[in-house]
DNA sequence: AGCACGCCGACT
DNA sequence: GTCGGCGTGCTC
């Protein structure tokens, strides 16, 4: 510590206290105080949390300051390069620092100040049962122990109350604080008696107390605390027979704080590294190389679809560790299969743990503090995971960095490739990032040098990569097939069945339908909050239309609502629809699908998975979920239903996404013995991104795109920042996001590195019945813009506040909604 | 974001 | 007359 003043940011969501307030400290805490010490604080009338971010010899307003009220971790949550990181992500990513803050920390980290009332003298009025006075005796009475903000909730019109009565000293205040998740504690036993005590003790028992003669000894021959359950589950005790021995002081019971362990129950048999090729152990002396060579630096590791990549990740995981220095391997939540997990598990055993969404809030927190304290070396874990608090950071390693989900979609919205990069500036350490099909952005800082890039194009068992086949379902219409499986297809699902082999089916979709037409008039079905065409459902005989926005549903109409004609039918195909074809055409076969309906149970994704692998179904059906990072060694065809879902969003990526999509699929087939087949079933089977991806050419996909992108000035030639004004109210949502784009164009007139694209309805124009308007601004380097971006941005958010609807920022926004 | 202070319509 | 509606302004 030095200065006389700490200097915190409080845990208050809103922009209008956004910067750090100053702070006496009192001599008490001096010593426990340091920069990234959470903190309880006064603020205003309430008390709040907060983090000190650093400390100062003045501040500008002495006469307001007031002291730190608590310490409230004996060891600050955040390390000094967090506070620094937590900087960068507001700065970068335009969010409050309090959201950055929140964004590195486990999510249960959270405290909350709490005030108990006792009455301290009798009021002075009389009150009369039904006024506020008397209800609020009443309940200070019969429950003592609510807090104060419990009371204020409940009954908004105490407040006052209170407060006269807190002045005038009726009430008493005692302030206290609950911590929104406590280490866990668990009860052991031990016995402190010494060999003679122990026979002097056991003489002292009564004769006929066995099970206490039993327990005592048990105790004694572990010479160490034992679980309390443990030992009752020993030795068939029960607190029955240990109260006496614990009365007598024989045995002493102790709480102690235990790590919940998610994989506590598994066992994990050890796994040797394995023999790498000559592909694979050059990447792996890359990537050490760079870790040792004490310089940040980016690799990209392009290898394809089964090259290996995962051993190569293991081993220079294991070379840095040995080093004393920690790695970080990120991937894609879905991919964060058991599986997955297992294979590090096995690996590095206790030395990793494992962050990712499935776990409770309690056993994120027991996991981070295991990283904290450097018990672990390793973490496994899902985009978050980039915040680890370790010590001394080597590797950090993005997996499938081109996934979608590394992107944040609430405040920060940051990019983890980003934040790898500035960790790894500040750690002096490498990042690996990982993929088949990199985004167009890493390639293309790779053919510009900025990052190493590093091949794998072969596969380790030197299988072929499976042969692709595009079917042009028009033909196939055309020669009269209207059934949703091309003759190809068919036919190759039907010998995969003969020879007891696997399939999976590939659909870019979920729910029965797309969406509901009238073949008459045209009507279509539309979501009356979001204008989102409605998706057929079909559950237990009922056939409903749901909105997959907002979530809205409303039955299937049997007439039209337009034109009164009974011409009202589903179009388009989904899991479902595909799912009861299926049993038709094939009725022997046994089919798993996978989509989001069927996966929202806690395990269900996993179980699922499993039951595929051990043959119980032929045909595994599925969206994207199952495109990646799944390895299953009896499936030799992959079908795509439809290539074209994908193509066609608003959304400049479309064609990289299918891309990646396709080969990806594509990818899942014969990466065994048996050799793979593919049959993607397309309407437009001439998009280079599909005749690409037939031939797994990801470096002439490369090529085209690339130059695609330089003509409409798209990523990664220019970055795009995207902002959305929202209100209920359309002319205010418009009015506000044409005021920030005239903002924006003064401010930025006559650069010509930037392009401002106008104020238009975004591609979701109505989302939960409020309007949405895009402003999309175009530009070459960040930094000179920054500054204009944040003060238009922060002119504008507190207007479209004032007219009940907001503005939010996304700075190299991936996709615009 | 909260919470308090402050200035206008319907009621014990 | 008061109570309590929510507009505005501040929080070290």
């Amino acid at each position: 510590m030095n200065g006389p003043y700490a200097e915190v940011i409080v845990e208050v969501k809103s922009a209008s206290v956004d910067r750090p307030f100053h702070y006496g400290i009192p001599s008490l805490l001096a010593e426990r105080v340091h920069v990234g010490t959470r903190v309880l604080v006064p603020f205003g009338p309430r008390r709040v949390e907060g983090y000190i971010v650093g400390f100062s010899d003045t501040t500008d307003a002495p006469e307001k300051t007031k002291p730190l009220l608590e310490v409230l971790d004996d060891e600050p949550p955040l390390t000094p390069d967090l506070v620094e990181l937590a900087g960068f992500l507001s700065e970068r990513y335009l969010s409050t620092k309090a959201a950055a803050v929140q964004a590195l920390l486990p999510s249960g980290m959270r405290a909350k100040a709490t005030t108990f009332l006792r009455i301290q003298n009798q009021p002075e009025g009389v009150y009369l049962p039904g006024s506020w006075e008397y209800e609020l005796l009443q309940e200070l009475y019969q429950s003592p122990n609510k807090t104060k903000e419990q009371l204020v909730s409940e009954h908004p019109e105490w407040r006052p109350v209170i407060r006269s009565w807190v002045e005038e000293g009726v009430l008493q205040e005692l302030h206290g604080v609950k911590h929104g998740i406590q280490a866990k504690t668990m009860t052991f036993l031990s016995t402190p008696l010494t060999d003679s005590e122990l026979q002097a003790a056991l003489d002292e028992l009564s004769s006929r107390a066995k099970k206490q003669r039993e327990l005592l000894t048990f105790l004694f021959e572990a010479g160490e605390a034992l679980l309390m359950k443990d030992v009752f589950a020993e030795t068939g005790a029960s607190s029955a027979t240990l109260k006496p021995l614990l009365d007598k002081g024989f045995v002493v019971k102790e709480e102690r704080e235990v790590n919940r362990d998610p994989y506590a129950d598994k066992q994990f048999e050890k796994s040797e590294p394995l023999p790498l090729t000559p592909m694979q152990d050059n990447a792996c002396r890359t990537i050490k190389n760079a870790v040792d060579s004490g310089a940040a630096q980016t690799i990209l590791l392009q290898g394809v679809t089964g090259s290996g990549k995962t051993e190569v990740y293991l081993q220079a995981i294991a070379a840095c560790v040995a080093q004393g220095r920690q790695a970080i391997m990120l991937v894609p939540e879905i991919a964060l299969t058991p599986q997955m997990v297992e294979q590090f598990k096995k690996r590095f055993g206790d030395e990793v743990a494992v962050l990712h969404s499935r776990l409770s809030t309690g056993e994120k927190y027991d996991e981070w503090r295991r990283i904290r304290h450097g018990e672990v070396n390793i973490v496994v874990g899902a985009r978050s995971a980039i915040f680890a608090p370790f010590r001394s950071i080597g590797l950090m390693i993005i997996d499938e960095e081109h996934e979608t989900s590394y992107k944040q979609d609430d405040h920060p919205k940051y990019l983890a490739r980003e934040v790898a990069m500035y960790r790894a500036r500040q750690h002096k350490a490498t990042v690996v990032l990982g993929s088949a099909t990199p985004s167009l952005e890493t390639r293309w800082w790779a053919h510009q040098g900025i990052v190493q890039r590093v091949e794998m194009p072969e596969r380790v068992r030197g299988q072929k990569l499976p042969k692709v086949r595009v079917v042009d379902m028009r033909h196939e219409l055309q020669s009269g097939n209207r059934s949703m499986f091309s003759v190809a297809l068919k036919t190759g699902i039907e010998e995969r069945l003969e020879r007891g082999e696997q399939i999976i089916l590939f659909l870019n979709r979920r729910g029965f339908a797309t969406f509901v037409l009238c073949r008459s008039c045209g009507y279509v079905a539309r979501c009356r909050d979001c204008e989102i065409p409605l998706t057929y459902h079909k559950a237990r005989g009922l056939e409903q239309l749901r909105c997959h926005y907002c979530g809205y549903a409303e039955r299937m109409p049997e007439t039209c609502p337009d034109c009164q004609g009974d011409h009202v039918r589903h179009f388009g195909t989904g899991t479902q629809r595909v799912e009861e074809e299926l049993h038709k055409v094939f009725p022997d076969a046994g089919v798993i699908r996978m989509d989001v309906d069927t996966t929202s149970g806690k395990d269900s994704h996993a179980v699922l998975l499993q039951r595929f692998r051990q043959g119980e179904a032929q045909i595994l059906l599925g969206t994207q979920m199952i495109a990646k990072g799944l390895d299953f060694p009896n499936v030799t065809l992959v079908g795509v239903i439809s290539a074209e879902t994908s193509l066609y969003l608003p959304d400049f990526r479309a064609a990289e996404r299918t891309f990646q999509l396709l080969t990806q699929v594509a990818g899942r087939a014969g990466r065994h013995e048996l050799p793979g087949e593919v049959v993607v079933q397309s309407y437009n089977p001439q998009h280079y991104a599909i005749q690409f991806a037939k031939n797994q050419e990801y470096e002439k996909f490369f090529e085209h795109e690339v130059r695609h992108r330089y003509s409409l000035n798209n990523p990664p030639f220019y970055e795009l920042t995207s902002f959305t004004s929202v209100n209920e109210d359309e002319m205010k949502a418009l009015h506000i996001a044409r005021a920030l784009e005239d903002l924006l164009r003064r401010a930025l007139d006559g650069r010509d590195d930037v392009i401002i694209l106008g104020t238009s309805p975004a591609p979701l124009a109505r989302l939960q019945g409020k309007y949405r308007f895009n402003v999309v601004l175009k530009y070459k380097k960040f930094k000179p813009v920054s500054r204009p971006i944040r003060e238009a941005y922060h002119a504008l958010q507190g207007e479209a506040q004032k007219l009940g609807g907001y503005l939010t920022i996304d700075v190299n926004a991936q996709m615009i909604l």
